[in-house]
DNA sequence: CGTACGTTTGATCTTTCTCAATAATGGTGG
DNA sequence: CCACCATTATTGAGAAAGATCAAACGTACG
């Protein structure tokens, strides 16, 4: 166990995002049986053909969705971030069409596959939250789709850090007016459908035109609005709860550089 | 109402397919409250931005899932066929993210969004079968992300065709070892993140190499098994139930072209 | 303090897009 | 049934975005 946080805090948090549950669905929910396990990057959460037994719930630390083709290049489908059930696609179909890997050191807790169903079929209301968690990564694949058919390099790279950027903040994981990226520039372009020199080319197209800031890996944003116009960046396939906001980051925070350089 | 069979019943055969039902649970199926409408080509059945009240189910024709870009260009989601629900995604949620339109003449078959949430609701084997149904659907979309995100022009037209063949297949909408393609060449551009003209010159150049036979819109598949290889195509992300076969185009049913032309 | 990995940059090559024009097709009204 | 119009399909030539190849530079970490 780590520390004095309930593992399954951060599910809970996301799985009542949209739905109020009642007391006693909520008890259910952090009773789930589970194990938790520190994994190193790289380490397989679920492995593409596999049929999974349980299904994970990252904690702490990035993971990703990843599907290989033929050929070996790879395809990046979605970063999960703390509080994501890694598999929910898995409770209910037989085998799994993709892998999911962490991106960076963390932990996560494993809940055994039957345990899940049965809490997602017998408890209406917990279902129906559940089936919203699966459905808003349904939407935010599509999102996907259009930006890696649809858009060129400098909207594409903009829009994927406009939608980290928003993720993050909506858990309290900025920092700084940024965060920290947890991914390399060859992620990046696994992610975008680019080549890794052209992200590089074009993250720093972006900075020059002062879009971005960019201090080893932490990314900030000089100009939110701007940025999310590069991107063509609209939250609301997101479906984040407080969606009332209209679409700016949430308070800008007071946009403050460290003074370190430059 | 049309004809003999009933409205629902290809919806019922799908959300059957992976999961055995009790005569009730079939039964509250296709008692569901439905209202029959024909719609021609390009009428909405679900506009991005709004919030739908009924879900449509597509009894004959086809349709297509479809998100718009900023500065107007479109890329499809994913091709509905007779029998698919066409936004179970909005069942549970509020805002639509995606439009949904039909890309042939058809007749549809329109659910109360709360009759549909009930049955799912409180039906947990239902419920189990309606998840599966929406994660099947992720399962594609996920492929697609790698289509357009991975793979060049000439795989992912092979890809994309390969992929309607088989769903064809599976509900017995193939005709002459071929099908009908219900899209134009700019509609199949939008599907795969490419232009038009090069749409074109691609399905001429795979004609020429002998993998498609193409006679108006009618497509055939003179050397199924190529046209695999060449567009990386497996068949396991669509979890098709009988996926027993490995892989073939089921039986490939004598290979006869109509002999009126060359 | 050296090795492995990630980033940055340059030069060149390809795929795909753009623009533009011409041919088929399908459907419609007379 | 035929002429006509609006799509859709096809083809060519030139432009561009992004890929590829290759090398140098940083940085982190054991």
């Amino acid at each position: 166990m780590t520390s004095d946080k309930h593992p399954l805090s951060g599910f809970l948090r996301d799985v009542t995002a949209h739905e109020r549950l009642s007391d006693e669905d909520r008890d259910a929910i952090l009773a789930l049986p589970h194990r938790v396990r520190k994994l190193d990057p790289g380490a397989y959460l679920v492995r593409e053909g596999s049929l999974p037994s349980q299904c994970s719930v990252l904690v702490e630390g990035f993971a990703y969705r990843q599907k290989m083709t033929g050929d070996g290049s790879r395809q990046i489908l979605a970063v999960c971030v703390p509080g994501d059930a890694v598999d929910l696609q898995n409770i209910f179909l037989d085998i799994s069409d993709h892998s999911v890997q962490m991106l960076t050191r963390g932990t996560v807790a494993d809940i055994p596959r039957e345990a899940l169903q049965q809490l997602v079929l017998t408890r209406p209301e917990v279902g129906r939250a559940v089936i919203q968690l699966t459905l808003i990564e349904a939407s935010i694949l599509r999102e996907w789709v259009v930006n890696v058919g649809q858009r060129d390099a400098r909207e594409r790279i903009a829009h994927v850090l406009c939608e980290f950027a928003v993720r993050l903040e909506a858990r309290g994981l900025m920092t700084y007016n940024g965060f920290e990226l947890p991914m390399t520039q060859e992620q990046l372009a696994d992610a975008t459908g680019l080549t890794s020199v052209h992200v590089n080319r074009v993250l720093k197209a972006l900075e020059l035109d002062g879009l971005i800031h960019r201090r080893r890996r932490h990314i900030q944003f000089p100009d939110w609005r701007a940025l999310q116009d590069v991107g063509d960046f609209t939250r609301t396939y997101l479906h984040l709860p407080a969606d009332e906001g209209g679409g700016t980051l949430p308070p800008p925070r007071a946009v403050e550089f460290k003074p370190n350089f430059s």
